[in-house]
RNA sequence: GCCAGGGUAGCUCAGUGGUAGAGCAGCAUCUUCAUAAGGUGACGGUCGUGGGUCCGACCCCCACUCCUGGCACCA
């Protein structure tokens, strides 16, 4: 049997339609999934919606439409940004399933019962009428109230909810963190999880009431008065996506997770109330988590009210996926921020991917055709040395050195080409013409093997140069990336 | 406020106790197979500020300053 490789992204918010950090995380988490598959390996590449949270129900009643439409609507919006831009996901696994995610959910929840770690206690906390939220104090303005609504009290409100015992796991997670057995990458993440982790964890609530909850979200089993509170059901997503509590054989094959891939601001809830409640129902923890940072556009924060909130959808129009794909992995360094400018999206299309790549591939497609250049190469997915050298940098998420190292190949090549100057035309002497055949032919075989490393990057391209290439014969095709102006 | 990481050429970044590196942009030059593309070369930095250790520091220590992140029941 194949070994098997389990990839998640995080489950986002479907309260808005997806921006360009979600883009980001996607094709991450797509070149993860697509590099293993070349390896060989089983591969599973799973994301969903969290769709539990009451934030959707007040989106929702917001724009004036029923919840689960309003759900479904996002999601599809999601679900075309993935395809997109060319990003195979296998599950979109919905927070709102019942038949699949209520029922791994309960499940989930009954056996950390079991283990004794649920029990009731009052909550009591600053109430927004207006917000239906609950506030802690230092979310609050300086005279209390809510920065949504200025001038409204804040009630103080207990409720009866569940908790579950954090602090009972504090020294395993700690162990498994700090012996990699759940590794955390980059170390400036794993090292502020640690430092989180000296202090004493608190106990968690998680549930919510009906009321509280507009009864939307998982019910409490046995308890028909609460509702899961999100984060809960929300990481379960993780499972429940791949059979957990209603196809076991399934389960059993992909989990542990072997990559979350998930934003800077939510790598507490993976890496320490993720772990907790997995061992807690006596489960397998994941084996790494992968956090990436956060987008600023033109080096401002992106956000609504700035109004620079980028659109994906309408950079693939314009430029291509590929394109995009390209910004997100060679310009962002994997595991801190990044920054997105149009100009800088411009610069670097034309010198690596028009000028680059594109006129590498356009010259000696031309030089091949005019050399009437025989192919008889199988392209199998050989090793060759450059994917071995890619390999390991890729293994540790450093996207941008494995593509840099693709371009120096890329640089390499032109090099090649202009040094043996095969397109010299003194045909009537034999050796000079077999020794341009011999050149050229290296070049188209250089070329297959840097497409080759570039199918989990940029697939499309990798697809479109390989097929160019095949063989016997080669054509000039129109440029893979017009130049922009 | 506390903790962590960072401030190196116009831009993005790499770097080591011993006279500063790459890519991109700009400039010059060679070449024409190619998307006015490709190759080569030069130009370009008092390596955040001020002290200290050392024969010698961008790399070690101290102070200051600016930036980013974390400091839980917020998703």
């Amino acid at each position: 049997m194949n070994k098997k490789f389990y990839i998640t992204c995080a489950i986002p918010y479907v309260n808005a339609a997806p921006h360009i950090g979600h883009a980001l995380e996607f094709v991450q988490g797509d070149v993860i999934a697509r590099y293993h598959a070349l390896l060989g390996e089983d591969t599973l590449l799973l994301s969903g919606g969290d769709e539990n949270a009451l934030k959707n129900v007040q989106a929702a009643e917001k724009a004036g439409v029923p919840v689960h439409k309003f759900i479904d609507d996002n999601t599809k919006k999601f679900l075309e940004l993935t395809t997109a831009l060319g990003c195979r996901f296998d599950v979109w696994q919905k927070g709102s399933d019942q038949e699949h995610h209520f029922v791994a959910s309960q499940k989930l929840w009954q056996l950390c019962d079991k283990a004794g770690d649920i029990y009731k206690k009052s909550y009591e906390g600053l109430y927004c009428v207006g917000c239906e939220t609950f506030y802690t104090a230092d979310e609050l303005d300086e005279n209390g109230e809510c920065f949504e609504h200025p001038g409204k009290k804040l009630e103080k409100v207990s409720e009866e909810n569940y908790f579950f015992r954090l602090s009972k796991y504090q020294k395993q997670i700690i162990d498994l963190i700090s012996k990699d057995k759940l590794k955390i990458i980059p170390d400036t993440r794993r090292n502020e999880v640690l430092s989180f982790l000296k202090q004493p964890l608190q106990d968690i609530s998680i549930s919510r009431s009906n009321a509280r909850a507009k009864n939307w979200g998982v019910p409490v089993p046995g308890d028909d008065s609460q509702r899961m509170y999100v984060w809960f059901d929300a990481l379960n997503i993780y499972q429940s996506g791949i059979g957990f509590g209603w196809d076991e054989k399934q389960y059993e094959k992909w989990w542990p997770a072997d990559v979350h891939v998930i934003g800077k601001g939510i790598s507490r809830f993976h890496a320490v109330y993720w772990p907790a409640f997995l061992l807690s129902a006596g489960l397998a923890t994941p084996k790494s988590i992968f956090v990436h940072g956060y987008f600023t556009v033109n080096d401002q924060k992106m956000s609504k009210t700035l109004g620079n909130v980028i659109d994906p959808f309408e950079l693939i129009k314009k430029y291509g996926a590929d394109a995009l794909r390209y910004y997100f992995l060679r310009e962002i360094p994997s595991s801190a921020d990044g920054d997105f400018s149009e100009r800088r999206f411009k610069e670097l299309y034309n010198s690596d991917l028009a000028n680059g790549l594109g006129n590498l591939i356009a010259r000696v497609a031309k030089l091949a055709e005019n050399n009437n250049v025989l192919i008889k190469n199988d392209q199998s997915d050989e090793i060759n040395s450059l994917w071995n050298d890619v390999q390991p940098i890729v293994e540790s998420f450093r996207f941008n050195e494995a593509l840099s190292l693709i371009w120096g190949a890329v640089t390499g090549l032109d090099r090649y080409i202009n040094n043996e100057r095969p397109w010299q035309k003194e045909l009537s002497d034999d050796s000079k013409k077999l020794s341009n055949y011999v050149v050229i032919t290296n070049a188209v075989n250089q070329i297959i093997s840097i497409a080759q490393v570039l199918k989990p990057f940029l697939p499309e391209t990798a697809k479109k140069i390989l097929d160019q290439f095949k063989g016997p014969t080669i054509k000039s095709q129109p440029p893979l990336f017009p130049r922009l102006t």
